[in-house]
DNA sequence: GATCTATATGCAATAAGTTGCATATAGATC
DNA sequence: GATCTATATGCAACTTATTGCATATAGATC
């Protein structure tokens, strides 16, 4: 249930319509959780039904009314029971990694297109969230608060891309030396 | 839908029934994809249904008797295809991270032990990784065919535990001297 | 004698997430 | 003039995954 604490927790800070938050999702906090517009109306309501979060329409002319929302006492309560819960550890759930396992069904070639497809998308994003990280937080040393915790995300977010760069180059190298043998 | 891949990719070898299945995704399979019996279950029905899978009673006095699968040709080019398809990375979906970003809300204390306990897990996952991998192969340059893809697969695991270890480590680190200013 | 573990299957309810569709308008581009 | 993009909300159908329950027996431990 980590979408509606990451909807929370972004509605901390300010007061945002569901459309506000699939954009913020798209922007940082989607660094590292994604989610649909759909996905976040429907667990929008489902918080307010909780009376977790507290609605606001601001009628407009032109556009569809906006329905804003900011988190109720009972909701930053229950952020904070969620964080001092023990965090279950996120699996896997990489299809490269199943694809490894059928190798010699599947071509070597296959896999190593994948591998290096994979590995320039994670290059690229890498790159992306450290523009991000040189212009964000020049000196993380002096950081605290909510911006250290977003520091400490980011940096999280770039090791994981880290990760799947260096892994999919492993594998490169010994798919090809495989192949010369 | 990997999960219907990676039960296939393990039906390839052997003819294995959803409890086999199971206790493999326990072990070698599962260091990287979590099922739970009911889900096999269900999936396996599915692609029985679609004739990817063929099933075989094996009776069996005093025990249930056993229901075991194993891949049809349609199943095989199924898997092909697939491999071939291009691969969607996985989303991050790590619950620590939306934690950092709600720093300031919750107290640094209590991410920090989030981190060490997630630390902990990892280190643990990482050795067991690791000890498999020096028992299972111990000369790499040796490998080819499943072996080898196998051997990648477990690289990723331990790459992936390595880079947990190493980042709740900085932010351990970090809340650290935040704490003493 | 009672509980625990392993074997072996599965249903039902719920939660979480995806895909496709629907509505409605302003302003910018082709 | 026609299409595209941005704004703003949401329903419906479906797939995927989790949680809890149910059944049935052999053998081992307490």
């Amino acid at each position: 249930m980590a979408l509606a604490h990451a909807i929370l927790t972004a509605l901390v800070d300010e007061e945002l319509s569901g459309y506000d938050l699939a954009k913020r999702f798209d922007a940082s906090l989607g660094h590292f959780w994604k989610a649909s517009h759909q996905q976040i109306y429907k667990e929008l309501s489902k918080l307010e039904q909780r009376a977790l979060v507290a609605a606001r329409v601001i009628e407009q002319q032109a556009r569809p009314d906006r329905i804003v929302y900011s988190v109720t006492e009972a909701g930053l309560a229950h952020l904070r029971d969620w964080a001092g819960a023990p965090a279950k550890p996120a699996p896997v759930k990489e299809d490269l990694l199943v694809m490894c396992h059928a190798l010699g069904l599947v071509p070597a070639e296959t896999l190593r297109t994948q591998m290096m497809k994979r590995n320039a998308y994670a290059r690229e994003r890498m790159e992306m969230l450290q523009r991000l990280e040189a212009k964000l937080f020049p000196d993380p040393a002096a950081l605290k608060g909510r911006a250290l915790g977003q520091y400490l995300s980011l940096r999280g977010g770039v090791r994981y891309e880290r990760l799947w760069i260096d892994w999919t180059e492993e594998c490169c190298a010994l798919l090809e030396a495989r192949r010369k043998s």
